[in-house]
DNA sequence: AAACAGTGCAACCGCTCTGAC
DNA sequence: TGTCAGAGCGGTTGCACTGTT
């Protein structure tokens, strides 16, 4: 015996409830509360399905429900709590007030989780992953990568990978074209040497992407420490647990793994990114290091006040740009093959 | 100015889960 | 224990709006 259904099909109407459908589903709750949603639209009149009556009520007429834009502590709680409880989204929507299920899960759908999938996180389990970077910002590094010294790394690295970047040696940009088509990386990454753990990066979930005020867009301060504390984890990582780069710094490491000096390749980053900008105060170039880039932006008391490029962005592109720029940032990090080994 | 593409969001559908009876 | 209604979720659709060509 199958499940009746929740309403009649004839009859019932489809699509944005006017006015006056909203009026009547009002005025019958209000009178005789939000119960029984079976016999609510016969009962008010209403040529709808007891469902769509009870998601427009719950989702939009209800009292207290928030509209308009989720503020930057909205959306740093989502991040948060999604992490923990994954895509529960009344779970979610409970910690928020105001705030709807439907409306969340919206909100992560054309927001955050484009966001993450832009910037290399996955936005399941929060963890970084190579396939879901853009690569296109890759291309600009590209002629600098040294794949001999890639190919050094031959014990590490998947095989086919290895001969793909044997046979491509001296061009980069074929290589890059043959790692996307194939995703090679990515298998070496996902199955067989996973560098970070789920729950290591679990601790470090809300610390990979800054949270923008939407109100300033501008990076919280929170998000924007949690950011450079994340990114010094990361760097103490980089020299800690490579055996081959073991206690190289940046620059060894850009050296070594790319063509050019690092002065060449901050060179490259400065014309690139936004720390340009941050950094033109000062002599920026001749002291490029990993503490001079963990200082500026993100933890400098000015640029939350100050008139510099990104920050003045009101739109979520630039939001989005301004997101993006660190993780353009990231992309000698992200050749790091620390990660990859 | 018009056509087109991209984006965001409200709303829906189909299904599962949960708790009351 | 089975049925039912409500609730929740993932996925999708359709439309309005905006930006681009």
């Amino acid at each position: 015996m199958g499940r009746s259904p929740c309403c009649e099909k004839n009859g019932v109407k489809k699509g944005p409830w006017t006015p006056e459908e909203d009026m009547k589903l009002i005025q019958y709750i209000q009178e005789h509360g939000a119960c029984n949603w079976r016999s609510l639209p016969r009962n008010a009149e209403l040529q709808r399905c007891g469902k769509s009556c009870r998601l427009r009520w719950t989702n939009y007429l209800r009292p207290g429900i928030k509209r308009g834009r989720f503020s930057f502590e909205e959306e740093e709680t989502i991040i948060q709590l999604h992490s923990v409880l994954g895509n529960k989204w009344s779970a979610i929507a409970a910690r928020l007030p105001g705030r709807t299920d439907n409306e969340i899960k919206n909100f992560w759908n054309t927001h955050i989780r484009k966001r993450f999938l832009r910037n290399g996180i996955d936005p399941v389990t929060h963890a970084p992953r190579l396939d879901l970077l853009d690569l296109s910002s890759l291309i600009n590094y590209l002629p600098r990568i040294n794949v001999s010294n890639l190919l050094r790394l031959q014990t590490l690295l998947n095989p086919e990978a290895l001969r793909l970047a044997a046979s491509l040696q001296g061009n980069p940009e074929l290589l890059l074209a043959k790692l996307q088509e194939n995703h090679i990386i990515n298998s070496q990454l996902q199955n067989q040497t996973p560098v970070f753990q789920t729950d290591q990066f679990q601790n470090n979930f809300d610390q990979q992407i800054p949270i923008c005020d939407p109100s300033t867009d501008l990076p919280t301060a929170t998000s924007i420490s949690n950011q450079n504390l994340f990114m010094q984890g990361n760097m103490g990582q980089f020299s800690m647990n490579s055996e081959n780069l073991s206690g190289q710094s940046f620059q060894d490491f850009v050296e070594t793994f790319c063509c050019g000096t690092s002065d060449q390749i901050q060179e490259d980053l400065s014309e690139k990114t936004s720390f340009k900008s941050l950094n033109s105060g000062s002599n920026s170039s001749h002291n490029f290091n990993f503490d001079s880039v963990l200082s500026t932006p993100l933890s400098s008391p000015t640029p939350l006040n100050s008139n510099s490029t990104y920050i003045n962005g009101n739109t979520e592109d630039e939001r989005e740009s301004y997101c993006s720029n660190l993780l353009k940032f990231e992309i000698p990090e992200g050749l790091d093959f620390d990660d990859f080994l």
